[in-house]
RNA sequence: GGGGAGGUACCGAAGUGGCCAAACGGGGCAGACUGUAAAUCUGCUGGCUUAUGCCUUCAAUGGUUCGAAUCCAUUCCUCCCCA
């Protein structure tokens, strides 16, 4: 370990500030031990390769693992190859697609480029692993013994299952190995803490039992909260369509941030940027959005942004608009369908007819209309749809 | 193994031979109002080159019928009760 240069911050002051924004720490007392043995802690974070678009929400996430490092402690990842052909009881997921090892590395070589964003990736830091690595090999023995750690009550009790088996919906039994295969993951790699979501807290809470029957010291387990989508009622998530990309453009952060509600901006603002809000709510959101986007494309591109924002949206002026090249003879339908934003023609007549397209601030109701178009027009689609026409 | 109840659009849920592209609610989108917020009110919400038109949809396949989400047969899937 050359080089390794361990946190000047005490055992209690690393604690303090490790546990701040966590929802739930199983236990502090163990942790502060833990730190106490002033080596660099193993901390295990689990991944999914199914999701290679990082969002917000897992940011939430990652910004504790980063702590972790600055702090002088290890990052370890697992993705979660063999874990995903069951897929995570959590949530409504149904039968997942199996992927092959291509896709899979494809979509880790993805997550890491993303997460590198927030994570420090320095090999001294970072340890990456495969489940498939010790799950793989596993013999149906194993296997049943691995089964035989956990009981079916203690399997319902879990939230999810619960719930499902309550609702009379269905259950599958091999949903029940995924908790064991995360808590395996633990012992595999001795995990000293595990980060998660509040999903995440069954699943993690396994590995602590199935560590102490390996005879290993449990690790601790830091649950963040879930961080909610732009709706501000379901968590964010990818195929909700709530999320802000850590890899979206600035102009999508800023404009995707300002339209959340004042109520969710707390919460943003606690998760996202340890800080409070000050001010007209709407100054206060203007801020959030200038810091989210600093933090992924840096502070010049934040202050752009809130430049142009103001610029379009304050002022009606829309000179820095995306342009848009067009035939000189268009459809207004089609005209629209060129800005690639919209799933259907139906969709597109019915914004029509509803009065949500403008050319120049000109309303377009006719769905049947042919215009001559010239450059320099700026068309309106929707609420977040704005381009400079140009012609072809 | 036996008995019962089900599978309808993004979700929940009506519909049991034509008036069904399918009530209603939620969600989503748009308009008004605003701070591109919330709340509220209104409209829209399968697809199609522009349509009192065509095409695809009510688990799947086949059948009955002038006509099927609705009737029949077979198959697949789920839940509940009993063993």
């Amino acid at each position: 370990m050359s080089g390794f240069c361990f946190s000047v911050k005490s055992p209690a002051e690393q604690l303090e500030l490790l546990v701040t924004g966590c929802e739930t720490v199983v236990t502090r007392e163990e942790l502060l031990k833990k730190l106490e043995k002033n080596r660099p802690l193993r901390i295990k974070l689990g991944a999914d390769p199914t999701a290679p678009d990082l969002h917000l929400g897992h940011s939430v996430v990652l910004r504790k693992m980063r702590q972790f490092q600055d702090l002088g402690h290890k990052a370890i990842f697992i993705i979660g190859d063999y874990t995903t052909l069951i897929g995570d009881p959590t949530g409504q997921n149904k039968t997942r697609p199996m992927l092959n090892a291509e896709q899979i590395k494809q979509n880790a070589t993805t997550y890491f480029q993303q997460a590198g964003k927030i994570l420090d990736m320095s090999p001294d830091k970072l340890e990456i692993h495969y489940n498939s690595e010790w799950l793989a090999t596993m013999s149906f023995a194993d296997v049943i013994r691995l089964a035989s750690q956990m009981s079916v009550a203690r399997m319902l009790e879990r939230d999810t299952f619960e719930k499902r088996y309550k609702a009379g919906e269905p259950i599958s039994v091999h949903e029940f190995l995924y908790p064991l295969m995360q808590g395996h993951d633990s012992v595999c790699i001795k995990a000293d803490v595990e980060l998660g979501g509040s999903d995440q807290l069954f699943n993690n809470l396994v590995g602590r039992d199935l560590q102490r029957d390996a005879g290993q010291e449990p690790q601790c387990v830091m649950i963040l909260p879930i961080l909610e989508g732009l709706d501000g009622v379901e968590k964010m998530s990818k195929s909700k369509g709530n999320y802000i990309g850590l890899s979206d453009n600035p102009t999508d952060i800023f404009g995707k941030t300002m339209s959340i509600s004042d109520a969710l901006m707390e919460k943003w603002y606690r998760l996202l940027l340890n800080a409070q809000p000050t001010g007209h709510p709407m100054d206060a959101k203007k801020t959030l959005a200038q810091k989210l986007v600093a933090q992924y494309h840096g502070e010049a591109a934040g202050a752009q942004s809130r430049e142009e924002f103001e610029k379009r949206f304050s002022k009606q002026d829309y000179s820095a608009a995306e342009t848009l090249a067009v035939p000189a003879e268009v459809w207004i339908v089609e005209l629209v369908e060129k800005t690639g934003k919209f799933k259907s023609r139906g969709d597109i007549r019915r914004l029509i007819q509803q009065g949500g397209v403008t050319i120049d601030g000109q309303k377009i109701t006719d769905d049947k209309a042919k215009l001559t178009v010239n450059p320099g027009q700026i068309l309106k689609a929707g609420k977040l749809v704005v381009v400079k026409l140009s012609c072809v």
